[in-house]
Order: C-alpha cells, then structure tokens, then sequence
DNA sequence: TCGATACAAGACTAAAAACATCTTATATGT
DNA sequence: ACATATAAGATGTTTTTAGTCTTGTATCGA
C-alpha cells in the first residue's frame, strides 16, 4: 500500500527542476546526483513525466531536461500519476465490475471517497509552494546561483 | 499503490461476520465459498484478524470464526491495518529519517496529510454501517435466516 | 476412544511488480 | 569527426503478493 520510488523520484526531479525556474536547462547528471536517484533510472522517469508535456527533454552534448510549464501550474497528482498511472487504491476502485453490485456497495463507495479524497490532496499542492520551502528530498543548494564548486563538470 | 487483495478479503470477512451479528459463528468454509476468498488463504488472514482481536477462531469440529465486537465499533481501518500493518503511503511517511531534513521538508507534510486523511475517512466508516446496506463483495444471501439451502454441508 | 471434521501454523511456490542496470543507438555542440 | 548527452528497450535482481501444501492439533459425536 505505498506509491512507488519511481514517484517519488517524479517528485524529487520535478522539484529540483521548479528550484531552476520553467525552462532552465539542467542535465540529468546533476539532477541525479543532487537528488539522490540513480541515473539510469531517473532517465526512464524524466521520459514519462517529458510524454506527460510536465519536462522537455534536450538531447546531444549539454542536453537536459527542463520545465515547460510554470511550477505553480504543476500539482503533486499530476506527477505521481505521470509516473504510476492513475492512482487507485485498489481493485474495488480500479476495477469496480469484479466486484457484483457494485453500483450500490457501501465499500466501494467508502474506496471510492478515500481515493478522490487523496487524489484531491494532492492535486491543490503545487510546485511552486514546494519550491519555496526547504525540501528533504534534495542535497541543499543555494536557491539563487547555479554554480555549486562541489559540483563539477565530470 | 494499492491495498493488497489480503486487505479486500479481511473486509470481506468481517463483513460476511457482521452480517451475522457479533457472536455467530460461521465455517470458514462458508465465509470463503460466500467472499469468493481461496479458503487456505483466509485462514490466514483470519489468524491475523484473531491476533488482532476482531475476531475469535474455534477449532474442531463445528468449529470456525465470529466476531468478538459489535460491529458498530469495528472500523475499515483497523481490519486494513491488522492485516497489511500501519498504511503510509511510501518511505517518506513510513521512514521520515530516509530523507534528510524531514522536520522542515513540504513534500513530506503533504504525504503526511494525505495519509492521515486516508487513514481517517477508513476509520469514520464502521461494519454496521457497512452490513445494512448491499454489499458487492458478497454473494447475496437473506439477512434473516441463515439456512440457505444452496449453501449444503458438503 | 476413535474417527471425522475443522482450524493452526508455517514451509513452500509461482507470478508479478519494483527497482534498477546495461547496451546500443541517436542527437547535438565544437 | 568526436566528445558528450540522452533515448529506448532488453535484461537482471530483489521483494512482495498471492496462493497452496503439509503436518499437526482441537473438538464433537457415535
């Protein structure tokens, strides 16, 4: 009963990125490292939040990835769910027919509220509001000035 | 991200239970062939429902399962959580030391939220509640009388 | 008291999902 | 062209889920 890593990870590069500003340009490398997500792994996130229309993806030398949208207007749901799908907390709501009657079970119902409820909690958090305020996800950094010495090119 | 199915089937059974009223006891064959749960696999939910206190089991013959507690006090939640353990969403609410400033950090107050709301709305709705309207969970059966013919020994 | 019946408890297994990693290909700036 | 980045999918490992099987124990009733 957990949403995934994957999300989270969703969560930690989309955040690193709205610290950034829409379309500053970040490479993976330095999104992995700061974020503490393995690399390869985070490539296979960043192209499902990039199919979502949340990044855009710059292939070649000095590629990367970046915001296309302003942070305010990206919500925690829409993340999660560009990574794990819609969020549904079980068969009775994923899949209300393998249930008999479901139409009018109170269970279902009760599954029901407590998924929209969820869904609705994390759709009225944005980005920006996450931005602005100190995050555990990520290795501190200086919100104004890019250029950590610690970091380094290779 | 999702309740387990063992989950389901607990609700199913203490469902199937309160409908027969604290203190009944009913077959565990009965309950599985009536949840539509494999029968091995619900004794071993079971286990989990006794440990907790829910329900209690009778061995031997005629033997089986009821429940210790008016339905009215036996909650979504707790059946949930004695048998998948305490619901959280993912790592950071299950081990907020796993990040690195979890006191101060946003993300985590907003899955902190949203699993303490999930974990109220279970805990709103009670069995008996649950037991006197249609169920889909269940294979229909007369709430009064519990001699159902179809039903057989063998 | 013996046998049929019912559940207990934990070992075991199969399948799926989660969590990556690796390899080959492609794109881009210099 | 070459170095550097990401793309995309194949592959691998580990964990969890879901369920089964086996052996043991408890109770009832003839």
């Amino acid at each position: 009963m957990r949403l995934t890593r994957a999300g989270e990870y969703g969560i930690r590069c989309v955040l690193y990125l709205a610290r950034h500003g829409k379309g500053t340009l970040v490479s993976r490398k330095e999104i992995a490292v700061r974020t503490d997500v393995p690399p390869h792994f985070l490539a296979k996130i960043a192209q499902q939040l990039a199919r979502a229309g949340i990044i855009e993806i710059l292939q070649g030398a000095n590629g990367g990835y970046r915001l296309l949208t302003d942070p305010e207007r990206i919500t925690m749901l829409e993340v999660i769910e560009a990574i794990i799908g819609e969020i549904s907390l079980n068969d009775c709501v994923s899949r209300p027919e393998s249930c008999r009657i479901s139409a009018r079970c109170t269970v279902h119902r009760v599954w029901n509220k407590a998924n929209q409820q969820l869904r609705a909690t994390l759709e009225e958090t944005n980005f920006a509001t996450l931005a602005s305020e100190d995050a555990c996800c990520l290795t501190p950094f200086p919100l104004a000035g890019d250029h950590d010495p610690s970091m380094g090119k290779k």
